[in-house]
DNA sequence: CGGGAACTTGATCTCGGTCAATATTGGTGG
DNA sequence: CCACCAATATTGACCGAGATCAAGTTCCCG
């Protein structure tokens, strides 16, 4: 859909004035060997780079929307950005939460913009063209994985978050939101939340009284504490854990197809060639 | 996470005795010309071919469990495979439904599969070698670019999954099923569902029961009609995207975020370099 | 045909949504 | 620095969509 790959032998105007190692904006980049640039040399960064530039948003402004044509990616610096999708009634799914190191507004679909990005912090990203992005990969293997990779991991989350909303009761999602936030900052100390109660609502699929109700009976569950509203300390993590996450996966072995099956090891066959 | 592109030149000793123009079981494989292979030309296949071999799976049978180590990727050649994630206590979310050129048991999670696919029909699919396919992702740009693709294709499929569950009403979830079975195998008359009550209602995060009243529902608002529990017609295709999808997406240009914004063009602002 | 799986429908209960009233927080200007 | 006000969060009361429990019915498949 997206990605056209592209196998011409490219000599772009911009790629040949910055092979030599010149200073490049990535050298003080916090984000610089997180994601998609990561594996790229000083070579490749700077193609990358000759493709877009810096840019900034406020918090509450809107980088790009979903539906509308598409003409740059952005990998964030700086910030947080929440990506939705909105019903024409104003219900809306927050359906990622992304951070310095994150590409956003990939993927497209037709070419446009499949969801909505809101920065919720000030935020600043490095921006890329959206069909040199494209070309870039056809030409770079390496990029190619990269994207590939941070691709899946993407679906992976989102795939989670498809359960959590599909399947945890309402203290359940919340608690999976927190271990969540937490994960995502890798520090000890509090957790600090960054969305509000109407956000965090429209991200687990509650309404943000459910969100306020749950995170009060998991302090009266003695599993976490507040500083403030945003500014939560775990308490009890393998406790949160458990409440958040009733063990997925591990399998008792059965009971994949939920009544009347025969597991089994697959059975291996040729085909008629 | 699970690419891990590679860069030495790869002298296998199975690719060379295939380059010639020989036979491959791929020259009447009915995905031949979709997904990741649709890009490869002979000698490519020959190479992916290689890697694995066609196997099948009966109904009700695992093809692979999440959690567990990886071998391989399938690619279907026939059939219909559901991946779900598990809680311990039995709950199910069923993630995607994959049919004949869908990949799967892609991507993987610290080289273990993320979910758990189970044939729902009897399932053909041509096996890759793990690290073969993603060795061979890091030689070649085009297929790269494809599972990259692919892997874009199902992140937006499991995003507005995530949507519907999130967001959305029973019958309207039900109701945007139908139309997405109907979309799957692109052919007019009635549409075969394949999937019973109960994995419905896993996919959809509802109960077997919701489900069929939902159908019900439907049924009696003269949007669909039923041959069997199975085959539905769809009597007013208008009505009923009204009815799942309440117009997505195509905003009102502002509630992004719900309450006080100032939307304005997001600014641009050159930053230290 | 017979039996079990899959489906439908009904009665009741409960979790989370809705409506509404405070409480708290944080930012702004006097 | 403090007072004020709007934005955000908490809590309560009530209600309803969907879950749960429980019969029945239909449809396959041997």
């Amino acid at each position: 859909m997206n990605v056209q790959p592209v196998r011409s032998n490219y000599t772009g105007p911009t790629l040949s004035a910055l092979t030599q190692r010149e200073s490049l904006p990535c050298d003080h980049c916090a984000s610089r060997s997180l994601g998609v640039c990561a594996p790229l040399d000083h070579k490749g960064l700077a193609s990358l780079v000759a493709m877009g530039g810096q840019r900034r948003w406020d918090k509450g402004q809107v980088l790009y929307i979903g539906g509308e044509p598409a003409q740059a990616f952005y990998k964030i610096t700086k910030g947080i950005v929440v990506e939705s999708m909105m019903l024409a009634d104003g219900r809306r799914q927050i359906v990622a939460i992304l951070t310095v190191g994150d590409l956003c507004g990939y993927p497209l679909r037709q070419g446009r913009y499949a969801f909505t990005g809101l920065a919720i912090t000030p935020v600043e990203a490095c921006a890329f063209g959206a069909e040199k992005f494209s070309a870039y990969m056809g030409r770079n293997v390496q990029f190619a994985c990269a994207v590939a990779d941070h691709v899946s991991e993407r679906l992976t989350q989102a795939t989670i978050g498809r359960t959590v909303v599909g399947q945890l009761r309402s203290f359940e999602r919340v608690a999976h939101f927190i271990l969540e936030m937490e994960e995502r900052v890798r520090s000890s100390g509090p957790v600090e939340l960054h969305l509000t109660r109407e956000e965090t609502a429209d991200y687990l699929g509650l309404t943000l009284e459910t969100v306020s109700r749950s995170f009060s009976k998991l302090k009266h569950m003695r599993l976490i504490s507040f500083a403030s509203a945003q500014l939560v300390t775990v308490l009890d993590r393998k406790g949160l854990r458990e409440v958040a996450w009733e063990g997925l996966a591990k399998p008792a072995t059965d009971k994949y197809r939920r009544s009347s099956m025969q597991p089994g090891a697959p059975q291996v066959a040729a085909l008629p060639a």
